[in-house]
DNA sequence: TGTAATCAGGTTTTT
DNA sequence: CCTGATTACA
């Protein structure tokens, strides 16, 4: 990749005005606004400083932050940002707090204690408890700060009454958001752009900071997130924004990809440059997926080629249940490594739903087959480290009631739920933090005394080791920390095998580890991070994922489909080609098939060299066994490409089921 | 406080 | 059918 080829270098060098690119899969886009930073830098003479890339994800940010630094001399690059927007929106808040009425410490809800606020809020209002109505709550919440939609819109824009009554938890779900000093991270976009929409002066002082911007993974911005990108460009529209609208599988959380039909409304002067060239896959992989999404209508067209070899054909293989589908995959793994002298990293198996994970797990294991798995339970949703994090969100932010109310009692301080319930009320009344209200707490209250002096002993200690985490080395007071509440000790009263609670314990030990490499890394330069920002950048999972890609060992990958984006594989299977799985039955029911389409069409480009898809004739559903269907996609496919396997196995099968009756058709089978 | 019994639900997920 | 979560009960 040292050589760009024109189209790739005709959208490095494009400067002068606003610029889309339209990357195919696997046609270099990474590259290109790896090189086009040091551009910038190197041949405009712009200071890193005062260039922003933004991606979504801490990896993607952290990919790019490395290849840039690969080509870009150090010096040149300091200040330079390259982050997601999350992160962005976060420096943003923090250094504008002041305007935005935050303390510094805010702390960020995720989603799991955004929900719980919720949560409360609903059951204070009387609404009948339903995780099902919490949940749609949530979202709709989310989706109209997305929209940047206010409480007050929202209520005046209603269309019904159920929207009706979540704008009123919506403004009482901002209000208790203020009061504990904290965000959420739909927030962490939403308020920069509703500071810079009032606030022009502190507009002006970001747009002198950011003067040229590129924006990865256009096309799964939200209107929020847009809207954050035109406030910062302005009328100046020195940005490059990269995407391609076959690869938008996030619409259901938000993303539009038509942002990018959009730009060119907002920016006439806008250019388009498409990279069209494929690095990655045979010239049939990327045939099969041409065809396959040239089904969806495209505001651009674009047309990917490859000048790799035609490659093997693409493996279409009937499996007579899930069982034989996994076993299948299991031994062609198997197979195929010893036949060709490969790795197991070599291979990848994506699927639509984690489930479908379960039964190939257990095959894997049964052949022992070394594989990773995406997904699942990531670090941060460990109980322990849940723990950890709260006491650490409260030390730094102790009005945040979320962390204080996960901590409180954990461990044991016998402060029950009456206690808290009294405390809670108090606090209420008051409209203040738990922690505040348990500093003004007097003898008036019905909390009985054992309970109220227990209370305090762990606000005293909050405090006094809060005020340490500030004025000492910070790492030491952590661990101490730890030390203090018997931590350890009490993991091991709650886990199942002493074992299991070494490794816990040893994941808090991992999670302090990366605080003080946080703090150690930014030392002495402009980015020295102070103990809050450590932490609360932490919130945001970003430092974090080192873990995973240090572990580099050879294993089968095993994907969601929607996990695979940006990845490649040499050898790659896609299971459970079936109608109702992918697509997937709710989307066929919401008659969104387009985006099933991309999904598939995501699928078949993360492959190199060979792709095979299964797909398995009846499958064990909720007790039953259901005749399957062939996902309509494997039609779309070119047949000049395929090969298809275990179609005679079918076949042998129908007829010992239905008789006689087929036998003429199986021997026209066979004759073909 | 912890276990047993019962019940609901069964897409994708990052920040 | 199986799993994870909540509830009831000891």
């Amino acid at each position: 990749m040292n050589k760009l080829n024109p189209r790739q270098s005709e959208a490095v060098r494009y400067a002068d005005g606003p610029l889309l690119v339209l990357a195919g899969a696997g046609s270099g886009k990474t590259s290109v606004i790896t090189r086009k930073i040091a551009y910038l830098i190197e041949q405009l003479g712009i200071p890193g400083r005062h260039i922003a890339a933004l991606t979504f994800t801490n990896k993607a940010a952290r990919e790019m932050k490395e290849r840039v630094g690969r080509i870009v001399d150090r010096k040149l690059t300091r200040g330079l940002i390259v982050s997601t927007f999350h992160n962005l929106g976060l420096n943003m808040i923090r250094e504008e707090h002041a305007h935005l009425g935050y303390h510094p410490g805010f702390s960020i809800f995720d989603a799991e204690d955004a929900k719980a606020l919720l949560q409360d809020l609903m059951l204070r209002e009387g609404s009948t408890e339903a995780g099902d109505e919490l949940n749609d709550v949530q979202m709709t919440i989310s989706s109209w700060k997305n929209a940047m939609r206010g409480p007050a819109e929202a209520r005046s824009k209603a269309a019904d009454e159920r929207e009706q009554r979540i704008a009123l938890v919506y403004g009482k779900y901002n209000e208790y958001l203020k009061a504990y000093n904290a965000v959420d991270f739909d927030d962490l976009i939403l308020l920069p752009v509703q500071l810079f929409r009032t606030q022009p002066d502190i507009l002006a002082k970001w747009r002198r900071k950011i003067r040229y911007m590129l924006v990865d993974e256009y096309q799964d911005t939200n209107v929020c997130q847009y809207e954050l990108v035109k406030l910062l460009v302005a009328e100046r529209a020195a940005f490059t924004v990269v995407g391609d609208d076959d690869q938008s599988i996030y619409a259901w959380r938000g993303a539009r990809p038509e942002n990018l039909a959009q730009l060119k409304e907002d920016f006439p002067s806008l250019r388009i440059v498409k990279l069209e060239q494929n690095y990655r896959s045979t010239a049939r992989i990327l045939r099969s997926a041409n065809t396959v999404i040239a089904n969806n209508p495209h505001v651009f067209e674009k047309a990917l080629w490859s000048d790799h070899t035609i490659g093997e054909e693409i493996r279409i293989v009937r499996c007579r249940n899930e069982d034989a589908e996994t076993e299948r995959v299991a031994t062609e793994i198997l197979d195929q490594k010893l036949r060709q002298g490969l790795e197991f990293r070599d291979f990848a198996v994506l699927y639509r739903g984690n489930h479908q994970a379960r039964l190939l797990e257990m095959k894997l294991q049964a052949y022992q087959i070394p594989y990773r798995i995406s997904g699942g339970q990531s670090f941060f949703s460990k109980n322990e480290i849940k723990d950890a994090m709260s006491y650490l969100r409260l030390m730094i932010n102790p009005d945040d009631n979320a962390a204080f109310l996960r901590v409180v009692n954990v461990p044991r301080r016998e402060i029950g739920p009456r206690t808290l319930e009294q405390l809670s009320h108090y606090a209420r009344a008051r409209n203040v933090s738990l922690f505040k209200a348990l500093g003004d707490m007097g003898a008036e209250t019905h909390v009985t005394e054992k309970g109220l002096d227990r209370l305090r002993r762990f606000a005293h200690w909050v405090d006094a080791t809060c005020e340490r985490l500030f004025s000492e080395n910070p790492i030491p007071v952590i661990k101490q920390l730890f030390t203090d509440i018997e931590y350890e000790e009490w993991l091991h009263q709650h886990s199942g095998t002493p074992k299991q609670a070494e490794r816990r314990m040893e994941n808090i030990w991992y999670l302090v580890e990366s605080i003080q490499r946080m703090l150690d890394d930014g030392k002495g330069t402009a980015d020295e991070l102070g103990i809050e920002d450590a932490i609360t950048k932490l919130i945001l999972r970003d430092m974090m994922e080192q873990r995973e890609e240090e572990d580099d060992s050879d294993k089968v990958q095993l994907l969601t489909l929607h996990a695979s984006k940006g990845l490649e594989f040499p050898h790659v299977f896609i299971m459970g080609l079936e109608e109702e799985i992918l697509p997937h039955r709710s989307s066929i029911e919401e008659g969104n098939i387009e985006e099933e389409r991309r999904l598939m069409y995501v699928g078949i480009t993360r492959a190199r060299e060979t792709l095979t898809l299964t797909y398995a004739a009846a499958r064990k559903q909720y007790g039953e066994k259901i005749e399957t269907i062939p996902s309509r996609f494997l039609d779309e496919l070119p047949e000049e490409d395929l090969k298809w396997e275990g179609q005679g196995d079918l076949d042998v099968e129908a007829n010992q089921k239905k008789g006689k009756a087929t036998l003429s058709a199986l021997l026209g089978d066979l004759g073909n």
